[in-house]
DNA sequence: ATATGCCATATCTTATGGATATGGAGCTCC
DNA sequence: GGAGCTCCATATCCATAAGATATGGCATAT
């Protein structure tokens, strides 16, 4: 025979009733089977663990130290059902969220984890900070629930890229630059596309995420003009460190315009120059866990009727 | 439904090969029906726990974490059997034992206890001082397993009185005593009973242990000797304590002569005085506590061929 | 397209948990 | 001290559900 959990249930009621006959009321069965599955356990465990009298069934000493163990047990596997119930619920588990680091720039995604880990406690929020590439792969591997991202570099099938915002881009140039001197509004304030003609840029190339500065110069060949690119960092923040540093010129979602604003410029881009910094949200479009759903929701109720032009 | 312990384990086989039917095999069932138990699992726990794919089984993340918590618990339940086979053998549980305190004060006591304590290092000694009438109580009742006691003062029915041995009873006597002046061999060395006419006597009769000082006034009134009761204390220590300060004499018994050899001479009773202090262990006939008997083997085993006239 | 491996479903069998009926042992209460 | 009562054990029967067998469907691989 096999030990189950029903022994424990059986055991102890028994022993709680000190009875047979009350714990087999107590717990809807008759007397006789419960009399049966008592001594089976009894039998398994090679002890003894009542001794029946007159009036009812006393624990013997060996019973004692078993009841404290069922208890244990049965106690842990009703924590457990209860979690499990959180689990079907979606209140509890874990989601694991990556974004690119210009999409942790923007001030939208801290803001929604802050708001999720507060009306979902139980669930473990796993963070990890990526390449677009790699972000969009593991999503589609399930070794990722949701990601943010720019410009997505690949569509998968089964991926659901949900653009959240699209916000300006902005040239960012060294304060004593050509460009920066340009008035902060007013006719004049936008740069146009051969303002590029020959100025050192500097591109955010890293592998996998081309995004935003692929389409910036695939739209200066198209018109023609040649930027004379000086660098390729790996991170926005390195490219707008170099620009501080007066080493180029280079081009930023708008969100990131209060980096080194001391000692750089942030200007706007003409209106023909169809360049815009999206945020995208990214999950599978079957995913079944209850929490990918619950984030989703958050993050597209927090955006809506959010154009993405603010912050 | 409710969960059973079975649930459990097919759940682990599958989550551990990957695979239904190579886990039917391992746990020696058919396919269908361990289909079935996953399946009704999953429905108890309102849960998929697996993703079912051409090539197997594999957990869903609700499934991952169910596999910690169910890992846990049929840990937990292999842990207490074999727990409670060591119950079965008697090597693990609990052992309550008292004695007075001049049986405490014998050698034998401590030693076997120390015995006891090295061969069965899982069995719990709960030990307690009490007097006679007490432990004798108490064991029939089934609150302690064994006592040592001197002289029984009660043979409730269905209680065991092994006598360990017989040691003889000494006279304490201050050290300028007119006894303590016998020389300690040869022929006047005993003290005689009509010694006792007119002395001060110490007594200890502790409420519920009269044993061997109910003797002795027995004896002394059997043969018309009225010695003169100067005080009746409640521990054997505090008797000694009290001839050693000069207050008067009183008997002992043989293992008891190491305390206050400085000040107090010990000594023997003529032949003829039939007066000894017996060490008896008290143990229900009934015990069926293995410990119990490994117990009583033990001190049994420990004081074979001793006579008890060696203390 | 075919074949193969794997899980799900359907049906049947069987083991066992549970119900019913009865017996025996120990108290209690006259 | 005996009658009756309470409570647990035993014996037999029934019902449920675990397990076996047979088959079908789906996906992947060849």
């Amino acid at each position: 025979m096999d030990m189950e959990l029903r022994h424990l249930r059986y055991f102890l009621a028994v022993a709680e009733a000190g009875h047979l006959t009350r714990a087999a009321a107590r717990l809807n069965i008759q007397q006789p089977p419960l009399s049966q599955q008592i001594k089976a356990l009894e039998n398994h465990l090679g002890v003894a663990l009542f001794r029946r009298h007159a009036k009812g069934m006393a624990l013997t000493e060996s019973g004692e130290l078993f009841l404290e163990e069922a208890r244990r047990i049965l106690d842990s596997t009703a924590v457990m059902e209860q979690r499990m119930a959180r689990v079907a619920q979606g209140v509890r588990g874990r989601l694991a969220i990556a974004f690119t680091t210009s999409a942790a720039a923007h001030l939208l995604t801290p803001r929604v984890l802050r708001l999720f880990r507060g009306r979902y406690p139980e669930i473990e929020l796993s963070l990890s900070e990526n390449s677009a590439a790699e972000i969009t792969e593991r999503i589609a591997a399930r070794d990722l629930h949701c990601g943010f991202l720019r410009v997505p570099v690949g569509r998968p099938p089964g991926l659901v890229f949900r653009t959240l915002l699209k916000e300006p881009v902005l040239v960012a140039a060294p304060l004593d630059h050509r460009l920066a001197q340009k008035p902060r509004t007013g006719k004049n304030a936008a740069v146009a596309l051969k303002d590029f003609q020959d100025e050192n840029l500097i591109l955010v190339r890293r592998a996998g995420a081309p995004g935003l500065y692929a389409n910036l110069l695939a739209l200066c060949a198209e018109r023609g003009i040649c930027p004379n690119v000086v660098a390729e960092v790996e991170r926005m923040m390195t490219n707008l460190n170099l620009v501080a540093a007066g080493a180029g010129i280079s081009v930023v979602p708008a969100s990131m315009q209060q980096v080194h604003a001391k000692t750089v410029a942030y200007r706007p881009l003409g209106k023909s120059i169809h360049l815009n910094a999206p945020l995208n949200l990214v999950y599978r479009a079957a995913d079944e866990t209850a929490a990918t759903g619950f984030f989703v929701d958050l993050v597209t109720s927090t955006t809506a009727g959010d154009d993405g032009a603010r912050s």
